[in-house]
DNA sequence: AATAAAGTCTACTAAATACATAGACTTTAT
DNA sequence: ATAAAGTCTATGTATTTAGTAGACTTTATT
């Protein structure tokens, strides 16, 4: 399951995408704009400033704004950021690989294998697409 | 995340299907082979055992086997029952839809339209792989 | 200089879920 | 009669996820 946690960053990366190169927006807005709880989008803006995505002014008239390209920022990236694996298994992670714990021989279990596939289709699909692309699939789909 | 309960089931059913067309095997040596908690293994069993994949046997001498091929026993079919969803959204969920309850209009949500792609591709190997496919992996790979 | 608007940071709490255990009950072979 | 096995429901525990609180810092404006 997708958390919320990256949900909510997903979200905020498309509203701060619509005003890239414009204005920088602040926490209020985006939390109103995405309905998203206010102190916990802090906290998930401040991970994603804190791993370069994003900049942040203080103080008056102060916000955030995206350091990189909408078209630069695909969906592993931000899945890895805020939600940790990509992969349905620990013992098949390339990021948070963990050894499954209940398992007598790795190199010999079946369901490793297949979700080695899982996982790669899934990278394939998320890694291709980029906030820019939700941005304007959602202009699309709103256009009808 | 593949829950623990759903790999504990796929691992009986594999320890199961190596049986299939002989004997039956008692719930203690399905979890001492599979090193899965005894009390635990149980309510998977009965779980699936209600769903009808599996016949069981009370008494001295009982035990439980399975009552479909291997062959016939998909990922999808396994995961559904003992994991629920599939699909990493919920509002993308093809037997366990809800809707996400900080969407706005489901209609125009970019998120969806990726997730339904990651599920389609996951549902399309999980379907593919069977317990049988498992058994013949693990056999050809303890063999080398 | 004072004030208010904004982000920063750490800690805490609450709710949900996943994992596991307990124990009394039923059935069946010997 | 007994022991071996599955059945069923309830309960407990640990982890994770989601959300809240509050004190602190920075900056624009007056």
């Amino acid at each position: 399951m997708l958390s919320k946690k990256t949900k909510y960053a997903i979200r905020a990366l498309i509203a701060l995408g619509e005003q890239f190169g414009g204005d920088s927006m602040n926490i209020l807005s985006i939390s109103q704009k995405e309905k998203i709880p206010k102190k916990f989008l802090e906290q998930i803006l401040l991970e994603m400033r804190n791993a370069g995505f994003l900049f942040s002014k203080k103080g008056a008239g102060g916000g955030y704004s995206l350091l990189k390209n909408p078209d630069d920022i695909n969906l592993v990236q931000v899945m890895r950021l805020t939600g940790g694996p990509i992969a349905q298994l620990p013992c098949v992670s390339l990021n948070f690989y963990q050894k499954c714990d209940e398992c007598k021989e790795e190199a010999t279990c079946g369901i490793r294998d297949t979700f080695m596939s899982v996982r790669d289709a899934t990278l394939k699909i998320l890694s291709e697409t980029t906030i820019g692309d939700l941005i304007r699939k959602e202009k699309s789909l709103v256009e009808g």
